[in-house]
RNA sequence: GCGCCCGUAGCUCAGUCGGAUAGAGCGAAUGCCUUCUAAGCAUUAGGUCGCAGGUUCGAUUCCUGCCGGGCGCGCCA
């Protein structure tokens, strides 16, 4: 057998606890794969309790009329014999009510170290996606004013996921879709025109600040639009505006990192008959009827509470038009998988999306996934802030930037999962940024890597040691946080969870400080150089990596000195 | 009224397929720098996991009902 790498360890040693049952209890279990499929294989929270744990004995118990801990001594007892698992396996220990914990001997552990520091910023990747085509749209705001404090949630969240799914070899397509045609598009000309004019804004009108200084702007640049006529200014305004708010939302995403792949505009749909293509299908495939006047697409039939207008009867076209051309188009590119991050403030959208794809002939369950951002609540000064775009009250995405910079603002909104409500208290990130989690995995990176340096400077070679002498708890506790990070990334892909990043990569910076306290690395004075120098720098080296690794994957950076 | 989400420490929140004494950060109290970054570490305090039933060897986790909070239920976008 050749190297075993710690990704197949768990595997490897849930076959061997299948063949364990299959010889001790063969009237119960003959199927290999059934058994196996059984085998529950974990890695405790708590290092006392080995780097595998199983609770199969216990689940068993019932059904062999045995006792949970004779179960578990008898499984213990037959792979204490087995040579394929004393490959790995340093020792086995029954413990609590009955479960079985697996401790990796070293040569597994230094295998693992190894093999972060060979694959470097590829370690943690997989093809566990190989071969999906996944369109992930979010942010998707309408470019008639700035983006607000959810827009950077969603943001934040987006940007990461496309990392994360990359990361296990998806082939990922970032998408914003531009709601650049409609009433509002009309409203935000007229609004612009109106504060140009020094005129009073239509009351559902758009009526920010930004509004005046852009109606200012386009003004200075085009001084020839008030020779227009009052219909031809409405447009002039609209359009201009859009360029130079559209643009406006392009420059502060790159300055949060967040990039996309496809700016997508609504308003192409109708300039190409991708819409008509995409009624014309329906139709025939006779989900579209007439009702007073107005067409309708019979979501009904999928599960959506009623059904959704596409065309009015005044002859306009319903938002939700859109919607069906644009899934239309996704699917024509060749998108398997559509991932829409949504507000919480949409979710009624989850049901009519769906049936979209439903009545297209898709499988709504595979081919449509939409995840629910549940709204940012903001508090300053011990109250919370209500957010009005009226009363000058909505925070920016680059005021909030501006304030606890990129790296706190994104790394804040990754921590928590998409469908937990979150409230920033924008006193604590703006008083006390150093006290931000960020600050403490950052902090970690930046202390190993001015270790390393004096490491360096030192001329110490630390390409080779020996993880026999990392015998101490926290060693061995860091080692297993180690090992854990293919786990988190992978799952974190799978269940589109990118705040288990963040999760993992503070306890991985915890463990690393404890370690470091407790456990010298440098030589100290005249201290000769020995193996367990070497071999320290070699943990703290791929914990390093690891935490670079995941920080890359939030977008957040990973600073050399603090 | 119907639908979705949430309810875990003083505050903000984690908690994978049900598992071992329910965790982290902040805040509070007390220790630890003549040696690798104290933006750190250790200890203490703080909990009827909203309430009540059910499922089972075992429930914060799954099911039902209730209470409380957020959001959504247009030929608006």
């Amino acid at each position: 057998m050749g190297q075993v790498t710690n990704d197949d360890l768990q595997l490897q040693l849930q076959r061997e606890v299948a063949i364990a049952l299959i010889a001790l209890y063969p009237t119960t279990f003959s199927d290999h794969s059934m058994a196996q499929q059984l085998i529950s294989l974990d890695r405790p929270k708590d290092v006392g309790h080995g780097d595998f744990a199983s609770s199969i004995a216990l689940a068993l118990s019932k059904k062999l009329a045995k006792r949970p801990i004779e179960v578990a001594q008898e499984i213990k007892g037959y792979l204490e014999k087995s040579d394929t698992a004393s490959i790995f396996l340093e020792k086995i220990e029954v413990a609590g009510p009955g479960f079985i914990n697996f401790y990796l001997n070293s040569k597994s552990q230094s295998n693992l170290i190894l093999e972060i520091l060979h694959s470097k910023e590829n370690y943690g990747s997989s093809d566990l996606l190989q071969g999906e085509k996944i369109n992930l749209e979010f942010v998707s705001a309408n470019p008639t004013g700035p983006l607000h404090l959810g827009h950077t949630r969603w943001a934040a969240l987006g940007d990461s996921l496309a990392r994360i799914l990359r990361s296990q070899g998806a082939q990922v397509a970032s998408e914003f879709y531009i709601n650049d045609r409609g009433v509002q598009m009309d409203l935000f000309g007229q609004s612009l025109q109106a504060a140009a004019l020094n005129q009073p804004i239509p009351e559902d009108g758009y009526h920010g600040e930004y509004i005046s200084d852009l109606a200012k702007e386009i003004l200075e640049k085009n001084p020839d639009i008030l020779k227009l006529s009052p219909a031809d200014q409405v447009i002039e305004f609209r359009d201009l505006g859009y360029q130079l708010q559209l643009q406006e939302q392009k420059n502060v995403l790159e300055n949060f990192r967040t990039s996309f792949d496809i700016w997508f505009s609504e308003k192409s749909l109708y300039e190409n008959d991708e819409f008509e293509q995409a009624l014309a299908r329906l139709k025939a495939q006779g989900h579209v009827y007439i009702q007073e006047g107005a067409t309708w697409l019979r979501t009904t039939d999928f599960g959506d509470d009623k059904d959704r207008v596409i065309m009015k009867s005044d002859g306009s076209l319903a938002y939700f038009a859109s919607d069906c051309a644009y899934y239309d188009s996704k699917r024509e590119r060749g998108f398997t998988i559509n991932i829409y991050l949504l507000g919480a403030d949409h979710h009624g959208y989850v049901g009519r999306l769906k049936a979209i794809a439903a009545a297209r002939g898709d499988d709504p369950d595979k081919n449509i996934e939409i995840l629910i951002g549940q709204l940012v609540k903001i508090m300053e000064a011990g109250v919370e802030v209500k957010l009005s775009k009226r009363a000058g009250t909505i925070i920016t995405l680059s005021e909030l930037v501006e304030k606890v910079g990129v790296d706190a603002a994104r790394y804040t909104l990754l921590r928590y999962p998409s469908e937990t409500p979150m409230v920033l208290d924008v006193d604590l990130l703006r008083k006390r940024t150093n006290e931000n989690p960020v600050y403490y995995v950052q902090y970690a990176h930046a202390r190993i890597f001015q270790i390393l340096k004096s490491a360096k400077d030192l001329k110490i070679d630390f390409t080779n040691g020996n993880f026999d002498l990392l015998n101490q708890e926290v060693e061995k506790n860091l080692i297993s946080k180690l090992a854990a990070f293919r786990e988190v990334v992978k799952s974190s892909a799978q269940l589109r969870e990118p705040h288990r990043v963040p999760r993992y990569v503070e306890e991985l910076a915890a463990a690393f400080h404890r370690f470091y306290t407790e456990c010298r690395i440098l030589p100290q004075g005249d201290e000769l150089v020995n193996d367990l120098h070497r071999t320290r720098l070699i943990l703290a080296n791929a914990t390093m990596q690891i935490i670079k690794n995941g920080l890359d994957l939030l977008g957040v950076s990973a600073p050399e000195r603090m």
